[in-house]
Order: structure tokens, then sequence, then C-alpha cells
DNA sequence: GACACTATCTTTAGTGC
DNA sequence: AGCACTAAAGATAGTGT
């Protein structure tokens, strides 16, 4: 973990391996220690192998007998309830990553779209002949959120809402009355606004940037009107 | 260890105890995994308290039970020798702080005498009066340091050394013959460059800064010749 | 092989939501 | 309470001795 993100594999040579796990290990006495200490807990900890006949115990051998004995005592029932062993642990590793990669490829593909929606409306890929199904369909899913968004934040305002809007299904879409239909501003604020990421659109004030965490401003000056403040695209 | 160094101590307040407690057990197990991984060795952890009934284990509580037999069925002979238990952990940690400890002491004793002494040759304290008997010793102990490493080193050359000194006690110092005796250079370099720490005086090249280390050199160049670039104080 | 050094990586103590 | 974020502290992979 220094001079070079090493990859987590079992070392080869045998030199390197032995000097890395006696560092390591002495590290992780420490950290025991430490978490002993500050969290007043018996921690003991084995580690058997590295081609020694010896385990190494922590702490000494006498309370390491001691608190496994205590351990051993519990009763099985015991084990099961809210034991964070490894399966535990690695789940819940594993979804919280998961659930990273998730949200991020989710917010790219949600980028990905508006982009292509944006250049839609400004009159790019006319006809839409040079788009594929898939994207034709993610479209008029996106545009399907949008017109709800829309109608629900017309509701809240108390504007009277336009009849419901059609149902763009993925296989046959009719993009067509689109533009008109949303170029019709029926507030103040540009509709572009609503080309904006989530269902959370009722909550975005007017004159957006409202949530900037002290990023750079001007380079996001250029999209941050059009709701393409967070947008991995680079400013056309 | 952030944002402000921690006192290693009980944590009082509960809430916080605990969710120090569930990070630091996750960042151990991962650290445990590592250990295993990397080294091919089977990693056991055990803790027991922090109000819970249930002891943590690491990794699966089977996992533990199988490890845990194979280190009891070990025979006791085996466990004392090469075993890295607490005792032995805290011992080479104490030494090594210790060292650490008395390095840094003796190196910062070390740079007062020789400011003592760089201020004497350059006509402060004149006749020596106000100093203690304590400084006085110590100058006298640099001293002959100082002359036994310019005979050593005048001897690698094959110049003709002179008479040897007269050995300069700590409770008589005799520092009028000093002066004139030091100031009559025998080689080239000039004879403050043996006023430098340690006693591979022997080892030092003309011209010196053979050792930096990538520090700050325009703030050392005024002291870098005569042997104070490490020196604790600030430049006169 | 062990140790010191250090640039870089990881962990984590606070903090705000 | 629990999670995201961030700056500081700590761990450590190479490297030179």
């Amino acid at each position: 973990m220094a001079r070079k993100k090493v990859t987590l594999q079992y070392i080869a040579k045998d030199s390197a391996r032995r000097t890395r796990f006696r560092n390591r290990l002495g590290s992780l006495m420490k950290k025991a220690t430490e978490l002993g200490t500050m969290c007043d807990v018996k921690t003991c900890l084995v580690v058997y192998g590295e081609s020694e006949a010896e385990p190494q115990v922590f702490p000494s051998h006498a309370e390491a007998v001691d608190i496994l004995n205590e351990f051993k005592s519990m009763p099985e029932l015991g084990h099961c309830k809210k034991t964070l062993d490894q399966e535990a642990f690695l789940t819940q590793r594993i979804t919280k990553l998961r659930d990273q990669v998730d949200k991020a490829r989710r917010e790219c593909q949600d980028s990905e779209i508006r982009y292509l929606l944006y250049n839609i409306m400004h009159g790019n890929h006319p006809g839409l002949v040079d788009l594929s199904s898939e994207e034709l369909a993610r479209i008029g899913w996106k545009v399907d959120e949008l017109l709800k968004s829309l109608g629900e934040r017309m509701a809240k305002n108390h504007v009277q809402a336009p009849p419901p809007a059609p149902c763009v299904s993925s296989d046959n879409i009719d993009m067509g009355s689109l533009p008109l239909y949303l170029a019709s501003p029926q507030e103040e604020e540009g509709w572009l606004d609503m080309v904006s990421s989530g269902g959370d659109v009722g909550t975005q004030v007017c004159g957006g940037n409202a949530s900037h965490n002290g990023g750079d401003m001007m380079l996001e000056t250029q999209f941050s009107d059009l709701g393409f403040s967070s947008s991995p695209f680079p400013p056309m």
C-alpha cells in the first residue's frame, strides 16, 4: 500500500513473503491491541501457517487460551445470532460495493440518455434514424419519466394539467410530437430544467445550483441551467 | 488516526465506542484476510466483549474452530520457542522506541555541545567563566573526541602526528591551549569540519554534503561546511 | 536478511446530513 | 441512529545500506 498499489495475492518470493508476513503481523497485533484498549474487549489472534510449525498467537499464549476457552464454552445457539463471521462480513462488503457500482452505472446511463435527448432536441439526429432501438427505448422511458415528473410538478403548483400524455412504449416511439409538446413551456422556468436526473424534479428550485458542494463553478456554468452540471461529458 | 491524534484509551461514550468498535473490527478483519491471502496462512480472530454476550469470530465460526483445534493440539513445547506473543511484541516495540528516544537525546546533546564549542572558538564565553562545570565537562569530552578523530585521520593520510594530545579531564580543563592547537590546520580542509557529530569523521569527504537527503539546501548553506547542517539551532 | 527512509496508499476521527 | 465526505494519521512497498 505504498509506492505502488499492490495486487492482493500470494507472494511467490520467499524472502519478500516472510518480510511482509512479519511486518503485517506486527501491524495486525497493534491494531488488535488498539481495539482492545479503546473498546475494552478481549482480542485473540491466531495465525497458523507461513511454513512455520508454530502458530503465531496474540496476545500471550495464556490469555489466548483463556479467551478461546470462553469462546468454546459458549452454547452453539449464540454463535449463529449476531456473530459477524466471514460470510456476513463479505456479504456486507460485497453488497456495499455492488450498490456503489450499480449507482455509478445508473448515473452514467442516465447521463448518456440525457445527453442524447439534449442533442435530439437541438436538431441533431433528425428523424432519429441513426439511433439504435436500444437507445430509442431508453429515450422513450426517460421521456415518460420526465412527463410524469412534469405532471406532478404542475399539479403541485395548481396548474391545469394537460390531457394525459400517451404512454411511449419501448417498441414504437412517436417522437414526432414530442419536441412540439415539450417545447411549449407551461411555467416561467425553461422546460429544459426537466432534463435532469432522478425523479426529484419537484424539489429543484428555479435557478438551480442549490446543492453545489464547492466544485469548479466556472467549468460547469455552460450546463448548470440545463441539468447537466454533473454530466461526465465534456462541454461541446 | 485522523483529523486529530487520538489518545489510545477507553472510549467512555457508548455510541462512539460501539461505532468505533464496528469500524475497527471490520478493518481488522480486512487486514487479517489480506495477510491470509498474501502469505497463505490461516488467520483466526476472536473478539470477546463490548457488552455483547456474543464473541465476534473471524473467519467463519467453523473455520475458527478448525484453526483453534490445530492450535490446541500443538504440543506445549512449541508454543514457547518462536511464538511472538504479546510480551515479545511489546518488548520489541518498547526497545525500538527507547532506542529512538536515546538516539534523539544524544543527537540533541551533541548539537548543544558543538554549538557551545563553536561559540567558544568564535570568542564568546571569554575565559569560560560563565559556563557550568557540567558544560565544561561535556566540552572536554567532546574536545577529546575531536582530537582523537583528528589523530586517526591524520594517521590515515600519513601525516606526521603531533605529540599526543594531553587528555582533557572533566574536572580540570585547560582550554587555553586548545584554540591555538586546533587553529593550525594540518590539511587543506578547514579544521572546523571536525566539529561534527559522531566518531565517523574519517569517512567525511572534503566538501561534505555527500549524504544530503533532499532537505532544504538553501537554509543549510550557512552551516553546511561547518558540520552544523543537521543542528537543531537556528542560524545566528 | 534486517533496518532506515520515504513516497504513496489506506484507515479513520470528525463533521454534517 | 447510520452514511458520505474529508483531512490528517498511520501503514507499507520499494529501495538503499
